[in-house]
DNA sequence: TACTAACAATTGCTAAAACAACTAATGTAC
DNA sequence: GTACATTAGTTGTTTTAGCAATTGTTAGTA
């Protein structure tokens, strides 16, 4: 067995830190835009917009974000209550819903999308494509490994 | 100005997802273990034992954690109701704390870190010291980019 | 058909995140 | 030295995370 030398590497710390900061400022410009959404709600209504024509239940939301089903159901509920979207009953399956947006939702997400643009372009400032591919390679990587890993 | 392609580049929800997955795995080989910490009470511990003999704020470790000074508060008091930390008195400011490990926390930090240290390895797999490097260098560059942006 | 397993979603619990408001101690200005 | 601002830490509230347990529905099997 090898020793790897990426062992005492503390990246775990560095990808942390980094997600916080990003969300933080995320968070901030969304407040002094008066957007009313949290981060993970402007995920979830992203993704809904992602498959509006399908629909989507919210274990697939769950898997997707990885979120747990519970979590999913509360952050739903909110988006519920602020009008944005609905759970619709699945015709051929009752245990299940279809959340789709509301017209409202909809508004909502044209509202924030160009924020969350600026943000990612703003966070990313002069780094390369090259850069972004890699950075997506060794992302996924680590996914896929830290997934498999029993 | 010119038309970033990374525009519309979700890394940021690619970054979220990955320290998801790594938390998740973290705290599963963590409760396999029955170590009885969470993720971020391990971080906090962490940061306690590298600071052993100076000793360290509660202001400095939510600075360093990128977590708000009273989520560090609560974090310590469940370290502190867990035998792990203690609270001392700063001798010449009456407002500040110096938070250390006792040795039941140093005896903690001990049997957690090669835990950690195997989840890192396995999480990194065969990724090579020059994507080490780039991996640094890109998270290094948007934790200052969006630190910076107001 | 009846029994059982699997599944979608919910509820309850504790921990953590972020904000606001607060207490107590320190530092600065006049 | 008094007045005011700043700083360290705490408490309260809402949202998110993850686990366990529960309800209601569907699927599989004897």
């Amino acid at each position: 067995m090898t020793t790897n030398p990426a062992d005492n590497r503390a990246y775990f710390f560095k990808i942390d830190t980094t997600i916080k900061k990003i969300r933080q400022n995320l968070q901030k410009k969304l407040d002094a835009s008066n957007i009313d959404l949290t981060v993970d709600q402007w995920v979830l209504l992203d993704h809904l917009k992602r498959h509006e024509t399908e629909g989507i239940s919210q274990n697939e939301l769950a898997e997707m974000t990885v979120k747990d089903a519970p979590t999913v159901t509360r952050i739903i509920d909110l988006l519920v209550k602020k009008g944005l979207a609905e759970r619709k009953m699945a015709v051929n399956d009752r245990r299940r819903f279809n959340i789709i947006l509301t017209d409202a939702g909809r508004e909502k997400f044209e509202e924030t999308y160009p924020i969350v643009v600026e943000v990612r372009r703003q966070g990313w400032g002069d780094l390369s494509d090259e850069d972004y591919k890699t950075f997506v390679r060794i992302l996924d990587s680590i996914y896929l490994n830290v997934s498999s890993g029993k």
